[in-house]
DNA sequence: AAAAAAGTTTGACCCAGATCAATAACCATA
DNA sequence: TATGGTTATTGATCTGGGTCAAACTTTTTT
């Protein structure tokens, strides 16, 4: 079984500032000096946690702020007119969330612990004030805000894509995220349901089942639930397109 | 025909600083006060003017700045490893782009224009500079990329949807940005080819030529060529899932 | 540990929209 | 006003992935 904590000797429960935590690096960058950090610190409000399927913010929210995932995964949800779900993302520690509300004052989506997570924030009331001082920090969000536009550039571009190149993608993409994070890349636990996945990728969940046996069939992979190893990288790289052969 | 000026009496070819642009309001936003539009004026390249399907930027290029539309229309276009190109988003005048190349200093996409077209540039060099002296021109960014953030996720969401409500929201979308530009919201010129609004909504362009088809039999739209005639707004409405009825 | 609920797999069948193909309309340019 | 090249329409056919259904497995609750 995986545990939450990031990495060795690291302790989700523990409040520590910006400065010394082990996710700086991937929530900052090397280009925000440690005065900045330190400043962000100061209004951060550290640690909260969450069981699996909670709301870190609820979409019609008033924006309260930016949240920094610290331990578990999350999910940014889209539910339009009907009703209808959509997961936009899957959220790792490290990564950033909340900008969906920044445009219009109130979130867009809501934001769902996929597991057992912690998570810190940056109020929203404090955002303005921080940015304005610290022109790095500013650089920073305009920075990580343009990496989402991408990312949802090339996702727009891969739904376009047939299905089982998508679960690659989407396998790969799971795979070097665990890595930046210190995790294997080689194997790891799915925190999304084949529901979630397939409504992810836009795909029916037997449609994933299906390709998941397919791909271990093909020894690409192998499937325990949610258990997930992957075997034949390179393979699964040509078949996600992204790797050219 | 339409012509590609904005407004009556607007000469797209007129070099007129950004206080005095009638797109003012449509580029920026009412919180950037006039001191910080003249400070932007001053290092704005104005009015370079393309023909239909030359590149404002290509895929690849260093990032050189952000654009704004002035007059026509253009496409960005994402273009995978595979050589498959994607239909990302249409740009009419008054809206800018570019912000694709923000993050890695290279553009994502390509810019290209749809029908003769005139831009505007704020240079790369100049950008720091002027989004550090102008704090509310700075927001003002960030709340653009937010908007187009939030844009993204509705149209991941709709890309779940069947081909002709995608097809009735893509028409009912370009009315209402026709009509916040001062054209008329029920008559407009489709500056793409089915092929281009094929690939934009994830559809073979025998498919859109069908539904188009289809939706004018039902009364909802007449078409001629690239002339489109929305006859039944609440309709359309209905279909694109957007307005419950 | 049993029962209930939630999630997963597998098979049979179906359909929205793709692909293929042929024709027709719309241009540019000469 | 021909003429060659895009672009659009329409019909026939095909198929990837959806839907429905039933059994099975895992997790949660009691």
């Amino acid at each position: 079984m995986f545990s939450n904590t990031f990495l060795p000797n690291y302790d989700p429960g523990q409040k520590v500032a910006c400065d010394v935590c082990n996710l700086t690096r991937l929530c900052l960058n090397p280009d925000v000096p440690p005065d900045e950090i330190s400043q962000l610190s100061r209004v951060v409000r550290r640690n909260r946690t969450l069981q699996r399927g909670q709301y870190i913010y609820h979409a019609g929210d008033r924006f309260t702020g930016i949240f920094a995932l610290k331990s578990g995964s999350a999910k940014l949800v889209y539910t339009d007119r009907l009703g209808c779900d959509t997961v936009i993302s899957v959220l790792l520690p490290g990564e950033l969330q909340g900008f969906d509300g920044m445009a219009s004052g109130q979130y867009l989506c809501s934001l769902v612990t996929l597991e057992t997570s912690s998570y810190c924030e940056l109020p929203a009331h404090e955002l303005s004030q921080v940015t304005q001082d610290a022109p790095n920090l500013q650089r920073l969000f305009q920075q990580k805000t343009c990496e989402m536009l991408n990312g949802f550039i090339e996702r727009i571009a891969n739904a376009q894509r047939p299905a089982e190149e998508r679960l690659a993608n989407f396998l790969l993409d799971l795979a070097q995220r665990h890595m930046e994070r210190g995790f294997s890349a080689e194997q790891y636990h799915l925190s999304l349901t084949r529901q979630e996945i397939g409504n992810h990728l836009g795909l029916a969940l037997e449609t994933v089942s299906r390709l998941l046996g397919k791909l271990e069939c093909a020894n690409m992979i192998r499937v325990q639930g949610k258990h997930i190893q992957l075997l034949d990288m390179p393979g699964l790289g040509r078949l996600s397109g992204k790797i050219p052969s």
